[in-house]
DNA sequence: CATGAATGAGCTTTCATTCAT
DNA sequence: GATGAATGAAAGCTCATTCAT
């Protein structure tokens, strides 16, 4: 039994213990190879309990995806709110999907995108509504970035590049060296309306 | 028992046609999904005959992503052999990379990128020397251009950012729609080096 | 939470509703497949209640056997009590076991056949001596009828036979038909002692 | 790992002994209590090795009770063209179903009886098919000797009334005491068409 | 090399029963 | 008495792998 590390936007009751757990054994091991007996025996329970707070593992699963969308499309929601300038806007959906995806929901982010084909079709057509919801918060920036011409790209395209960045960075990105969130979101958001800095010496 | 598409860089062996049947069936439904017995169906022999041509279902998965860089490995060569300057490098290892993503060896990137996981130690080490030399080619010509002052970030971090971008588009891009493979790789590759090389060009 | 319907002989006490859903459920799904929180369900508590007043399923099915021999053997006693001739009381007997197995005691009847193996040997036992009770009241009439030359089989097994006839109505016989219960009764009669006497009495 | 017992109809595969295993554990502790372990220890296998000759467990139950159905078909089929009189016929057949009953099948004959509930609907609707083609062998015979006046209840009750007294056997006959077969079917026979001897002594 | 029956460990899920509240 | 979360021992079923033919 080991002591799950919390995850934001899960609170501490069984279920959300449960979630947790989840969510890490998802990431490092991949749904399938995953046990529900692995599970219970991270939150200290036995499997056969498991069942009281999910009828099945796919709803554990499911459930883990919908929080973290939840959780992000609300950061998502903030880090919008905070800022006037669509440059800045972007600058702060880039820094929120990072910390997202290397933060303190990474391991749920990592299972939204790596163990999506494990849901059954109704739930996988259940959570992409919910996806919609965050890419439409993302797809509303980036038109207003194209309309000022700082792209010339279409925006939904622009926007699977920067979901390529931003969403490969679980595999690499480390915190605790040199390059901080911050700096690798300026970074990318570079990949998208052009170095600033140029223009300023142009 | 459907006929397998056949896979670049995978002959028509009785080998290379499992290969090919589970690269296909690793995509669609995953390794730990994909049973024996469906590899064995699509080719048209009993389950029990593959054990003859690899000893566990895991040396398949390794083969698959074996052969997939070894090929294209050497497609990156030839693409670098063709081209003198820099910035036509990198855009001949985009394209290059993006037609071994969603082109002739799609099926057997896609499951490099998901199934990773499922090698064990040993397996993934031997394969990460492969990728080792695949990633080492890109490196070359990324610190070529950084020394010339196209871009700013460090070379190994503009590749990662790349390696999102080629990466993802297994989950989108379709050839058949507007965006060609060589559309798609001139817009990656201003990501890259700006979009003014092209605007001064105009 | 449905609304269970009263099985006679068994009162309104939360025991009596157990029983009665218990005599419902065993006849529709077995035993078996009848879980506590079914039960439970019907009678509208939670599955944990239910061992406040059985100790354990079985127990549960064993009060439902023992009641409704107790309730049949006494509704025997009456019918033999009524008549005076033999062959009326046969008839009040076929009467009062049809009765039994497609009126008012049919659910918790049929549990008596059907599920007898679920119960465990001690009970089986102690169920059988009750019924020995009940078949006695059969054998002594059957033994009149014989000694009165009515029939020439020996008395028990011509009740086997019986038994086997009036059992198996719960499989096929409707009240709602044009065939009555006095009309199958009288049928039955006739099997036993010929249809000659109603000739004759014509 | 016991030895199964052959029964009638069924080969010496091990498709067959899984069959006679099956029936017997069925008839013995009902097919709700017996598992798929059980059958495979009957026969000397493991549990998964089962899954090769059934999909399920319930397939199982199927095909004991699809091959006891057309067993006894024939039977019935036999006994009718042995003999021209309806009323040798008619002894006949209740000859052939007690034998199937306590004799040769009675293991997969009880099982027919008192597992139907568990196929699901599907696989009832594909049994009463079969059933049906058995029981209007009967009913043929029945209607003749209701045309020659031999007893006055429509045919398809005085079916079930036979049913009743023959499925009834397997409760209590017992071919090694007093009572022969061919003595209790002479019984059955009397109680449809009334006792010969008296209409010889009338 | 191919077969296909058999293995046996391991999976998710069920459910009667317990017990602290 | 009632609750309902937890237990833990099965259950049916899957599947990579083996091996005699």
């Amino acid at each position: 039994m080991t002591q799950a590390r919390a995850v934001h936007g899960i609170d501490d009751s069984p279920r959300g213990r449960l979630l947790s757990a989840a969510a890490q054994l998802f990431r490092d091991k991949g749904y399938e190879r995953t046990t529900v007996r692995d599970i219970a025996a991270v939150v200290g329970i036995q499997s056969g309990s498991i069942f009281h707070h999910f009828k099945t593992k796919e709803e554990i699963l499911f459930a883990v995806m919908e929080e973290v969308i939840h959780f992000n499309t609300e950061r998502l929601r903030a880090a919008i709110a905070a800022e006037d300038r669509p440059v800045e806007r972007l600058r702060a959906l880039v820094r929120a999907e990072l910390t997202a995806i290397v933060g303190d929901t990474s391991e749920a982010m990592t299972v939204l995108v790596t163990e999506w084909r494990c849901l059954n079709a109704d739930k996988q057509r259940e959570a992409l509504a919910l996806r919609d919801i965050y890419e439409q918060l993302w797809l509303d920036v980036l038109a207003d970035l194209h309309k000022e011409g700082r792209f010339r790209a279409e925006p939904f395209i622009m926007r699977r590049l920067i979901t390529g960045m931003t969403g490969w960075t679980h595999n690499w990105f480390d915190q605790s060296r040199s390059l901080s969130v911050e700096g690798l979101a300026d970074l990318i958001v570079d990949r998208v309306v052009g170095e600033e800095s140029e223009e300023g010496a142009a």
